[in-house]
DNA sequence: ATTTCAATCCCCATATTCGGGGATTTTTCT
DNA sequence: AGAAAAATCCCCGAATATGGGGATTGAAAT
């Protein structure tokens, strides 16, 4: 049995070289070639294809909200991209909206093949410096992390991070002094140099950046 | 002038067949040879790789600190991890760390060969099923905002919310009368409301409760 | 047509926070 | 040993927030 493939392509030449490659495979069969994704849910439904291969700039509808359409219409169905350029947001918004795989046009055939069959056996072929970039946004977070450590954190000190972790809760001056048993003044002259050492001038705003800035 | 790679792997075994496989590969040179990650720096400097391999396995160390102790070494040095197993989170975690590349054990001996030659490139070969993990990673995150949009705004009217978005920004209930055009004794009401939809009782919980939970 | 609810406004009394002064002791660094 | 920083405590007066009452208008729902 044959793997059934549909295209997605606006250019018509490449579509058809596309087709043409594909129909000239064993093991492969053209399930259906269209220069867009209107009337989609028609297109799915009479090609009913095992893989969708789609270029990722198309006219009318954009290539990753054509995606997201297939993969809201038949979650299972797994999308091939292909695109010219390997800009980080297309290929970061691409996966997100549930690419099985992305590769550059400049892939050889036989290469195409191989993705198309992976795709299909459920892995995710990736051309080697999409791969790379991939990495790169999952990275990407651990790296702010070394940047908080890096900025000092106001330079506040032990006991102010105390204070400041109980006013984050809610508690008020009373209640924090009940719980670090030290006086209502204490908390007041730590909530002063907490201020200070933020910038701020109230409780909320120390709350809102202590979160926002992760410093306690 | 040919790859330099050095092997980590606590595998005797493992580690010899893989030090013949580069040693025996035209265009490959074996760097080093190490059982684990223990003085680090120096094994580094008298290898001098171009690329490493590694086994996430390790008895002293766990693989993904030493791939982040190679990181900080050198940041610009590509790394190759091999599992025998594919754990959604030791993928993770060794993508996180910094790993260039992730392929099985079960990789034929020419394939790893050119996957170092792929991660020397700039490229990061994943064998696919770990592709399809790690593009899983990604899309992941759209889920969690479908669960965030399923968590019920505690039934907060817009201009509450209004109200509470100046309140996290730092405003008193004067400053917000003002830029919500309306008296100090409106943001009162709006704020009673606020408190008790919240179950909240201070500017403190109610502005804590809004960021981490995203209601503004 | 009536009810419900959001949005707007008002008063009073109390509680809490804020700004700007202090002061003392202990710890940490040089 | 001496200086600097952290942690502790105190007072006053002004500004703000909170709790517990109201009331009115208009729009949406029943």
């Amino acid at each position: 049995m044959s793997i059934r493939v549909t295209v997605f392509d606006d250019s018509d030449l490449f579509r058809d070289s596309m087709s043409s490659l594909i129909e000239n495979a064993p093991g492969f069969e053209l399930a259906g070639s269209y220069a867009d994704g209107t009337n989609l849910e028609d297109k799915l439904n009479e090609s009913q294809p095992d893989v969708v291969m789609m270029d990722i700039q198309m006219p009318h509808i954009n290539g990753i909200e054509l995606v997201k359409q297939i993969k809201k219409i038949r979650p299972s169905l797994n999308v091939l991209m292909q695109t010219a350029y390997e800009d980080d947001h297309k290929v970061f918004n691409a996966i997100c909206a549930g690419a099985s795989g992305y590769i550059l046009k400049n892939t050889s055939p036989n290469r195409i093949l191989e993705c198309i069959v992976e795709v299909y056996q459920g892995g995710s072929p990736m051309s080697p410096s999409v791969a790379r970039k991939v990495l790169g946004f999952l990275q990407a977070p651990a790296l702010p992390k070394k940047e908080e450590e890096e900025v000092p954190n106001y330079g506040l000190s032990a006991r102010e991070k105390d204070v400041l972790s109980c006013l984050v809760k809610g508690m008020s001056y009373k209640m924090i002094a009940d719980s670090c048993h030290i006086s209502y003044e204490t908390v007041r002259s730590h909530m002063k140099n907490i201020y200070e050492k933020l910038h701020v001038a109230s409780m909320t705003e120390a709350v809102a950046k202590a979160i926002n800035q992760r410093l306690v």
